[in-house]
DNA sequence: CTACCGATTGACT
DNA sequence: GTCAATCGGTAGA
C-alpha cells in the first residue's frame, strides 16, 4: 500500500462508462467510528445520465436521487428492499450519471465486516451491492459525501497504474428497463463478484 | 394520508 | 433453480 493517495476530482469527471472501467481495482475505503474497512473495487455498474430508462434520474430530480446531480466525485447512496447501495457520481454537475460499486474484495478491517454483516464467509462479506454497504457502514448520511478527499468515505488509487487483469462486461444486473445494454463490468475471474447472470458482449 | 414499486438478499425446492 | 420479505421513495388522492 504505498500511495495513499485519492482518486482526484478529474477522475470522475470523464464519461460514466469510462469511470466504471478505470474504477476496477481501485480501492474503497471507509473510516467509520468502530473502525476502518477497505477493499478492492471488482465490480460496478454505469447509469447513464441520457437514454437510461434503468437510472434513477431518467424522470427527472427528485429528493432522492439529488446527489447525481451534483458535481463528481460525490457519493449517491440510495435505499432498495430494505438496503442500501452506494454509488459515485460522476460528469460535471447537472449530468446524472453514476457508478454502483456492487462489490469489492475484502483487504483490510475483515473482522470488523463480519461482525457487521453477521458472517464469517469472506466470500460473501462484500458480494453484491447492498452487502457491501453493509459492511462498510454505509448508509444515507454519507450521500452527497465528497470521496476525493481521505476521509469517512472515499477511493485510493490503486498502487499501480497499470491494471493486472481483465475488464469483462456484461449486462446489468436486476435492472427491469434498458436491461439489453451491457453496463456492467467485472474483474474477469474474481471470485469476489457477485453472481454472474447472463453475459453479452 | 395510502398504494405501489424496486439498481436485493437469503431462504428454500 | 425459485420466491417472498423488506421499507424508503414516489406518485397520487
Amino acid at each position: 500500500m504505498p500511495d495513499a493517495v485519492p482518486l482526484p476530482q478529474p477522475f470522475y469527471d470523464r464519461p460514466v462508462e469510462q469511470v466504471a472501467r478505470d474504477l476496477l481495482g481501485k480501492r474503497l475505503v471507509r473510516t467509520a467510528a468502530d473502525g476502518t474497512t477497505a477493499g478492492r473495487i471488482v465490480e460496478v455498474e454505469a447509469y447513464l445520465s441520457q437514454g437510461d430508462a434503468a437510472c434513477h434520474a431518467y424522470r427527472g430530480r427528485t429528493r432522492r436521487n439529488a446527489s447525481m446531480f451534483g458535481p463528481a466525485g460525490c457519493a449517491y447512496v440510495y435505499a432498495i428492499h430494505a438496503r442500501w447501495c452506494v454509488n459515485l457520481v460522476t460528469e460535471p454537475e447537472g449530468t446524472p450519471s453514476a457508478v454502483l460499486i456492487r462489490a469489492v474484495e475484502p483487504l483490510a478491517g475483515v473482522e470488523l465486516m463480519q461482525a457487521r454483516r453477521g458472517t464469517d464467509k469472506r466470500l460473501d462479506l462484500c458480494r453484491g451491492p447492498a452487502r457491501l454497504c453493509a459492511a462498510f457502514a454505509i448508509d444515507r448520511a454519507l450521500d452527497g459525501h465528497d470521496v476525493t478527499r481521505a476521509g469517512d468515505l472515499w477511493v485510493q488509487d490503486a498502487p499501480n497504474g497499470v491494471a493486472d487483469f481483465d475488464v469483462l462486461a456484461t449486462t446489468r444486473t436486476g435492472v427491469t428497463n434498458a436491461a439489453d445494454l451491457a453496463l456492467r463490468f467485472v474483474v474477469a475471474g474474481s471470485p469476489y463478484v457477485s453472481g454472474p447472470r447472463k453475459r453479452r458482449g
